[in-house]
DNA sequence: CAGTGGTCTAGACCACATG
DNA sequence: ATGTGGTCTAGACCACTGT
C-alpha cells in the first residue's frame, strides 16, 4: 500500500485522465463523461472529480463548459509560468553575489513618450530612476525606472541609494496590475556602456508597466547583460 | 443584493485577504489566523477558507505550511504565466492570415552540438526541418528545428509541406517535458534573409526541447520578426 | 505531542448555456 | 426546459511538521 488511505484522491484522477489523453484513449474535442458518471467509474464524489478537472482545465488541457461538458482541448493550450524572481534574489540563486549600485535619481517632468505610454496628463511629474545589478562585479542588469509622482507622492522622501527601486515599490505598493513584456532590443551607447557590452549588440529586455487601482505607478525598462536567457520548464 | 446567494464565496475571501495585504492590515511575513478562525470570521466552512486560501498561495501571494500556518510572502512571488500559443493561432489573433512554407526537411546524423544537448548517442539520426511562418507575407517567423528519428519514427513518412512540425509533432506526440528558454540573438545572414532584416539585427528567439518520458524528441529554435515582443497581464 | 493544513464524503442548491 | 459544471455546507480523518 503506498496510498494512506484507500479512497481515490484528485491527484490519481488527474493522472488517469491525462493518461487518457495520451494514449488516445480520450481523443482531442472529444467529450468526457460528466462528473457525475466520472464519480462512480472512479468510486468517489463529485466534488473530487471536479477538483481534479478543474485543475486540468486551469492547466490547460481540457475546456468546461456549463451544459455543454468538457472536452480534451485539440491543442493544449500549454502555459509557460516563468516567476518573476526579483534581481537579488535571481543573482543569489546563480550562486553569485548581489551588488546594487544608484546611477541617478531625480524628479522632472515627464517626457512625452512616457505620458502618452502612461495615459498621463500633460506635465505630470515622475520620479526618474537608474541603477545597476552586479553579480560579484559582472554587470547583470541595467535598469531604467520612471515613478508616477502622484501615484506614489512617498517616492518624494525614498532613499535609492542603497536599496533598488524595484524592492522598495514591492514593499511601499500594493500593486494590483502589472504588464509585462519582453523583446530583443539593440544596445545604444548608454547601455552597452553600464553593461560592458560592444554598442549594437542584441539585448534582451524586459519592460514592465504597474498600474494600482487604475492609476499608473511606474514604467521600467531591464536591459540583461550578454548571454542572459529567461528559461522555465514545463 | 449582487449575491446570487448570501453565503460567503471563496471569491469574496480571496478579494478580502488581497485587500488587507494591499493595506498593510496584514504585514509581509506575518501568520494569517488559521483556517478555523477564519471561517468562524467570514460565517462559512472551513472548505471554503480552504479554497481561497489555497488559490491565494497558488499565486504568490502566501505561503502555506502545516502546523506552521499561513504567511504573507513578504515578496510577492508574483509569476507571469505565458500562454505559448502555436504561431498559427498567434497570427490569426493578431487578425492576420497565416501562411506555412516548408524551407527543407531532411534526415542526417545529429551534429556534436546537437547530440551534446539532448544526450543522443553519436551518431543518431535526425530529422532537420527549416520552415517559415507568415503573417499574410510578412516574415513571422523563422524556425530551425531537429527531430530524434529514434523517439518519433513515424517522422519518416510526415508531410511537412503544408503542415509544420510544430502542429504535426503535438497531434502525434503527447509529449511530457518542456523546457522553454528566451533570449535575444544577433540575426546571422541565414535568419536575417528569412527574416527580412539586416545582418546583425537583434531577434527575440525561443529554444525549445521537449522529452517523451525521458527521451528527447525534439530541439527547435524559433526566430521573431524585428519588433516581436511577448507580453503578459497579471 | 499537538496544531495546522490537505483532502475526502454526502448532499444540496444554483448559475449558466445550449437545444 | 434541462443537463452540466460551480460552489457551498457540515463533518471527518489524516499527513505533516514544529515545539
Amino acid at each position: 500500500m503506498t496510498q494512506p488511505t484507500e479512497n481515490t484522491s484528485y491527484k490519481d484522477i488527474k493522472q488517469t485522465v491525462l493518461a487518457r489523453i495520451r494514449s488516445g484513449e480520450l481523443q482531442p474535442d472529444s467529450l468526457l463523461p460528466n462528473e457525475e458518471k466520472l464519480a462512480v467509474e472512479f468510486s468517489c464524489t463529485r466534488t473530487t472529480v471536479n477538483r481534479a478537472l478543474r485543475e486540468l482545465a486551469d492547466e490547460g488541457f481540457l475546456e468546461r463548459r456549463r451544459k455543454a461538458g468538457t472536452r480534451v482541448l485539440s491543442a493544449p493550450q500549454r502555459q509557460a509560468r516563468f516567476t518573476i524572481p526579483m534581481v537579488r534574489d535571481e543573482v543569489e540563486a546563480l550562486g553569485g553575489t548581489y551588488r546594487y549600485a544608484l546611477i541617478s535619481a531625480a524628479s522632472q517632468t515627464a517626457p512625452e513618450w512616457l505620458s502618452a505610454r502612461l495615459a498621463l496628463s500633460p506635465g505630470q511629474s515622475v520620479m526618474h530612476v537608474r541603477c545597476m545589478h552586479f553579480n560579484g562585479n559582472t554587470p547583470f542588469q541595467y535598469e531604467d525606472r520612471w515613478i508616477v509622482i502622484d501615484s506614489v507622492p512617498q517616492v518624494k522622501q525614498a532613499d535609492f541609494s542603497q536599496t533598488g527601486p524595484n524592492e522598495w515599490l514591492i514593499q511601499t505598493v500594493p500593486f494590483t496590475n502589472v504588464e509585462l513584456s519582453f523583446l530583443a532590443s539593440r544596445a545604444d551607447a548608454t547601455v552597452a556602456g553600464f553593461l560592458d557590452v560592444s554598442q549594437g549588440e542584441p539585448i534582451f529586455t524586459g519592460e514592465r508597466i504597474t498600474w494600482l487601482q487604475g492609476q499608473p505607478v511606474t514604467f521600467a525598462k531591464m536591459y540583461f547583460a550578454a548571454g542572459y536567457r529567461m528559461t522555465t520548464q514545463f
